[in-house]
DNA sequence: TTTTTTCTTGAAAGCGCTTTCATAAAATGA
DNA sequence: TCATTTTATGAAAGCGCTTTCAAGAAAAAA
């Protein structure tokens, strides 16, 4: 309701041509309501606009008289800075661009709040765009966010077009990758290499006994980690057993159903699999279900490990075991470096590399 | 790497004058990299700043040669406009502020991602905040997206401070409370009613021969919502049975472990108990790998409900019943209303309250 | 052909702020 | 006391765009 008369009120606005004074409106603008500027709290405080810019920005620039006159005429104006007037005349914003495949993840999700905590405290607004895993569209989020004046810029993973790590480049911001690393980067990476997770899986799997592994994964094609987190896992049990894991892949991902799906074809083809590695916690969970359904016991006839270490793998019957990447970590290390960067405390970027956590619970 | 460098030159340029020329840059500024502005567009396509504003947003004003011209000018330069300066001219901007509790919950992520895939489609930047159900945050957050120009608002629930709404009313754009209705909205409502799912829910219950209900809530006092559902629930159940039902409830909310805490002190006060309403689909998974170890057979023994549809309702075993609010059409109409409103379509606001659907499974 | 209408284009005035630069007032030192 | 430094304030020049407004060119009508 309210709003209906607002937006009429603003069309109507741009009929007519703006009043100079700003102050003094011609008798027909009386009923108008424009929006409070900064201007009207100078002049209802009696001090110029430079003073009440100062008293906002930099107060202690500003007698303590003169603030508070100016803080109670911001008061009762309900003054709201326009803060994208505000970063255009300083040439500087305080808008961080964050780019994840998916918030449908709990791992990003996390991250996503974190973050956004972190700089929300430091006055900074985070703005978050997701990809679906599609490199077009990580490309279109970055020139996207590069247009709202982004001051630093954190994307997902290593694997980006060329065309996107060129706008990033010549933005001239930091940039952090986060969550994946490898030996190089565009400016900053902060991550675990993936390809370590499902190496350290098959190792443990085998140094544990496991003569028979398998392995169910999605989006391969996609989501590049989960492949690097298979990729791994593939190589290295091979190299130890001779013998390749059966592989089992889905297009989709997420779906639980499906890692009951690729236990089933896993076990068809290889009865005699004792350990089976999910490229993630929700597929793994679908496993177990699976394992339950088919009365196969975990961990004394198969032994299970997930990757992610969602809110499921300490409710699900046996506790799922999995690799917990440092989310928290990634997080925390990435706003320091971002918020190091953007005060000048740090100026070069650097790459670091992360532990992840093997959970061992109660499916091996 | 390059972008130390690049701020460094970044923080020198402002040690020194604007050249005002902007082109013929004196010698000592020769290395300096400007960032790529409209005006050098326009000039490199030998046309006037007006007519490349004209090429990008309304391109049907331009001829076609010197559209040519200017797209091509445009991609040499790696041209990406500045939507902060294009807003403040404007004085309309392209992004819509969405405020959300969490995104660690699946509904929510998946609402995000809908909103933001359509309004990305329609050129529109989403500037998400999150307030973790408290009101001060929710305060914070509104501010915060309005002083970034946002065109219109999309909060959740119904439930907000004074002050919040007051600053959404001055604001004069559009508000959508989403998720969440009642007979009355600031300006836009759609959503369900959480106070009849749990009516619902109660009452199917009973009709289906329940004689002992149960109830296991998180959160209350923090998501308002949740807290109607048991409400509902609980006032329902007492009606149909005349016992009320016993009923857990926790501080921190999505910890499915607490679901099965929750179903041991409901057996342990009521034995009798035949089926147990969980007021989010986590907390009920938690309750059913409780069953598992404590032998109780679901549905025989005991009937389970969930809210929310997760994606583990399809995954657990048995498959759980659950209430599915319904996702996807409450983030169409919010989209489609906002869009509606903001191109003139629309000038009303509307009250719209949807279905939401009781997804039976093998839980009862 | 001349007149009228429609299309294209450019000049210029801001959008609401920040930040020099200049100045007046106050504090400090000699 | 006067010269010097420090502090507090305001005036004004933009930030990079959009959008009138006016004018010239082209098309249509007379």
């Amino acid at each position: 309701m309210a709003a209906l008369v607002s937006r009429e009120i603003i069309l109507d606005d741009k009929t007519k041509t703006h009043d100079p004074s700003g102050n003094a409106l011609g008798p027909d603008h009386s009923e108008r309501t424009r929006r409070v500027r900064m201007q009207d709290v100078a002049r209802l405080s009696g001090v110029s606009l430079s003073t009440v810019s100062r008293a906002i920005n930099t107060p202690e620039q500003v007698s303590g008289e003169l603030r508070r006159r100016i803080d109670d005429a911001m008061r009762t104006l309900t003054y709201v800075p326009n803060r994208m007037a505000g970063s255009l005349a300083a040439k500087k914003s305080r808008a961080i661009g964050l780019i994840i495949p998916t918030m449908r993840n709990s791992a990003f999700a996390t991250i996503v709040e974190e973050l956004t905590d972190i700089f929300d405290s430091h006055g900074y607004q985070t703005f978050i765009s997701h990809t679906d895993y599609s490199l077009e569209k990580e490309l279109k989020a970055t020139a996207s966010l590069l247009s709202w004046s982004a001051a630093a810029m954190i994307l997902t993973g290593r694997h980006h077009s060329r065309q996107t790590v060129n706008m990033l480049l010549t933005a001239e911001v930091p940039v952090v990758e986060m969550w994946d690393v490898s030996d190089q980067a565009i400016d900053t990476a902060i991550g675990i290499s993936h390809d370590d997770v499902g190496r350290y899986v098959a190792s443990y799997f085998v140094k544990s006994g496991a003569k028979r592994l398998g392995l169910v994964s999605a989006a391969i094609g996609q989501d590049i980690r989960a492949t690097q987190r298979a990729n791994g896992f593939l190589r290295s049990a091979e190299q130890l057993l001779g013998v390749p894991p059966v592989h089992v892949t889905f297009e989709e991902r997420g779906r639980a159903k499906n890692g009951g799906v690729g236990l089933g074809r896993i076990l068809d083809e290889a009865p005699d699999t004792d350990a089976i590695f999910y490229t993630n916690d929700t597929l793994a969970i679908g496993g177990l279900f699976e394992c339950q359904r088919r009365c196969v016991k975990v961990p004394d006839d198969l032994r299970i490990c997930g990757f992610g270490d969602s809110i499921l793998s300490e409710a699900s019957n046996p506790l799922l075991s999995t690799v917990r990447p440092p989310h928290e970590q990634i997080a925390h290390l990435t706003a320091q470096h971002v918020l190091d960067r953007l005060n000048g405390v740090k100026s070069e970027g650097e790459i670091i590399r992360l532990d992840f956590q093997h959970i061992i619970r109660e499916t091996g």
